[in-house]
DNA sequence: GCATTTCCCGACCGATCGTTCAGTATTCTC
DNA sequence: GAGAATACTGAACGATCGGTCGGGAAATGC
């Protein structure tokens, strides 16, 4: 999305180590293990194993790293509102079909996803990232609201309150979800829904 | 539960301007609308009204602040476990109990249980605080199995996922709740409820 | 082989970090 | 009021922060 991932291009002088979206996996990885504000361009070069100024040929700063990183999450997630299953079909299929996907959007892009969901906003980056995250929870709540009007969902509780749990327990998986260890995203999903949409869905 | 929260102590010198508890406030909130490492005790001080140097008579540290803060929280959350509504009654209402108090509690204390829920280990503060979280997990998950064995849950979904779902629901209202302004915490904690355990108690 | 392009490094910058300390202010006890 | 106790301050510490810069290393094109 950002840039090719193979190696590097090809082209005049000496080839690059990494190519940027290489770059970014070994940086997110540790940005989430330390915080992104505890993260010194010092530990980003040892763990690239070039020194710092090398890592500022690639990158303008640290927190150009983190804006390619949380808008890459972003991408991804906004990407699941225009698919098919997403904007066509029952609202609370729909609404369903978001959540699916969202589990593995999360599971896939899991450091990026991780990573934005700690953004707290102390810089300009961060807080344009807090503004999408927001108007991609107002997409959701939404999504809700028609599964509540098309008489699908339970209409004694509140669809705003609705949305934050239910997303809120998607965002969770953030906190122990590990691709390759335990459950696949599929199954995590199942359960998710199952969990869930068993309480949400009118009973019939 | 530290230290009386009362405006200070009586006796010999200079009144101090905060008691523990009351610092503890003021520096919790600044820990969470900026981060742990990206607050600076220039910041503490600040908000305290005091200097830095000043801050240093009342704690050993910014690490000890952290110590301190995440400690309340633990010892609010541990407290649930003990309650009577925990330890008696069918497994299945143990485990609503202990859901619907984790709420309240997650309310009360928010400020804290926040800052907990961030933690990351970089620190043996922190280290030590993921430890003591990793066993409230264990006993959740342990709550949990009861109501499976007893029938009481439906025994077609992984115990420790169940676990980690619901209380990742439970958790994710500290990236949202605010006491005073919109629901109260009896009305989430409800909606909490019924959305999962909706799914989850066996149909009978 | 030589110019060009790209990648990478060592040394250094001013700013800020958490922390320390010697000293001053303010209060209570007697 | 003398003296003890507690609360607080200003200035400075070494360490580390994100970032810059001039130059050398490694590749391609001709």
């Amino acid at each position: 999305m950002t840039e090719r991932t193979a190696p590097a291009r090809r082209g005049r002088g000496r080839p690059a180590r990494y190519s940027l979206a290489e770059l970014l996996d070994v940086v997110v990885a540790e940005f989430n293990a330390r915080g992104y504000d505890a993260t010194s361009m010092e530990d980003i070069a040892r763990a690239t194993g070039m020194t710092k100024s090398s890592v500022y040929h690639h990158v303008a700063g640290k927190e150009a790293l983190l804006r390619l990183a949380v808008s890459r999450a972003l991408d991804a997630l906004f990407a699941v509102l225009d698919e098919p299953g997403s904007t066509s079909g029952d609202a609370v299929d729909r609404l369903e079909h978001v959540v699916r996907r969202s589990v593995h959007v999360l599971a896939d892009e899991l450091p990026y996803v991780t990573l934005l969901l700690r953004v707290r906003g102390n810089t300009a980056t961060e807080r344009e990232a807090l503004e999408r995250r927001r108007e991609f929870d107002r997409r959701l709540a939404g999504l809700v609201q028609d599964a509540i009007d098309a008489g699908q969902v339970r209409a004694d509780v509140d669809p705003r309150l609705v949305t934050r749990l239910l997303f809120g327990t998607v965002n969770s998986l953030a906190e122990w979800y590990r691709p390759g260890v335990g459950h696949g995203a599929d199954e995590v999903a199942d359960a998710l829904v199952t969990m869930t949409f068993g309480g949400l869905r009118r009973r019939h």
